[in-house]
DNA sequence: CCCTTTTTGGAGCGGCCGCATCAGAACATT
DNA sequence: AATGTTCTGATGCGGCCGCTCCAAAAAGGG
């Protein structure tokens, strides 16, 4: 009968903000009442636990994730364009708002697959960038864009690739190091890309 | 005058084995106390702290890693198969014993870049088989193994492959997932080959 | 064998953790 | 305005953390 006074989705942005910058383990209980300025009492009627808090927020997190990078590699026009702008996108994500990388990445590393929920999650999540990435890496060979050989391999190079990249970030690298790695894979991707006769 | 009743070296294994194991975080001074045999005042006189005992260990796995996967790297002789070798037994390291991927990187996700002298440290490894793996790749490029470009972007290519599947590792990833990761970056440095004719 | 020096085990320190409890404030309803 | 219900803030719980302290044991050197 009493409204809430504070907005739940936007209580749970904060709340990935916070699990993003220091660390989910890291972040306790009481850093989340300051940041959120919500007391603890609130937030456990709200959300249940912190386990459960972490849950609501990556569910709104990933479907951020999701429209960003995923989709637009499962458009129907998707190829080899996609893929390289994947990893463009990928840089600015992991570059932007102080390099943490990305929190799902983030938290595969922290959890160490000891929390069946986080491992299900993370592997969910891996699967279904590999899959977008293959998907549009077939496409790109059947428009006759890359040979067609090796697509499952290249999927996974690149799979590969995105952990990479987010890793380094959420392990402090330079930024510059951040691209570097980033130019590596995009290189890579590049000289893939079949030499069509000039002028054809 | 009067002599340790433990060896320091084989405790400081049986440290990392655990702070591997478990993640630095989480093995408490308790679980090493129970795991090594020895009270909680035994390893804080010999050591001083736990951040101590973990650079202490640091430092012989580091050696370790550094004679079985970098030096081969960096011998007289090393070039695409040192590269492909690499992988090879990279691929022994990430799945061996549980599948925990590699101490140094597993540190630098969970610490996040927020202690120096990880940050310091997890760098400077980092660096270290990156410049072995180009190094390979220059002597690969000048026997004429593999064409003479972009060795730097295939270096940090597979830098980023490296952390990529130790961090798929670390996350729980099974076994076939992990050997499909270290597959994807292999074939890529089999298509870097250049193929010599037949016969010559 | 005694004395000195070091190591050892056990108990305990202050501090922080996630979470529960509960009286009272705040609001929709009547 | 009275009522009834939900939300809020303060306080505190048991438990674990890294680390310290100290008496007693163990092993040199003389």
């Amino acid at each position: 009968m009493r409204p809430r006074k504070f907005d739940e989705d936007h209580v749970l942005d904060q709340a990935l903000e916070l699990f993003w910058k220091r660390g989910f383990q890291a972040t306790t209980t009481r850093h989340l009442e300051a940041e959120l300025g919500l007391s603890q009492s609130s937030l456990y009627n709200a959300f249940g636990s912190k386990q459960a808090l972490l849950t609501a927020a990556l569910d709104r997190y990933e479907a951020r994730i999701d429209a960003d990078l995923v989709r637009p590699l499962a458009e129907a026009d998707a190829g080899l364009d996609a893929v390289d702008g994947f990893f463009v996108a990928l840089g600015h994500w992991v570059t932007n708002g102080g390099r943490r990388g990305c929190m799902v990445i983030n938290l595969m590393a922290e959890d160490g697959g000891a929390t069946p929920e986080i491992r299900v999650r993370t592997r969910r999540y891996r699967r279904r960038v590999r899959t977008a990435l293959r998907c549009a890496l077939r496409r790109a060979a059947a428009r006759g864009d890359i040979g067609a050989v090796d697509v499952e391999a290249r999927a996974d190079l690149l799979i590969g690739a995105v952990l990479g990249v987010n890793i380094a970030a959420r392990g402090g690298a330079s930024v510059a190091e951040l691209e570097r790695l980033l130019a590596g894979t995009r290189q890579q991707i590049a000289r893939w890309r079949v030499l069509t006769p000039a002028g054809s």
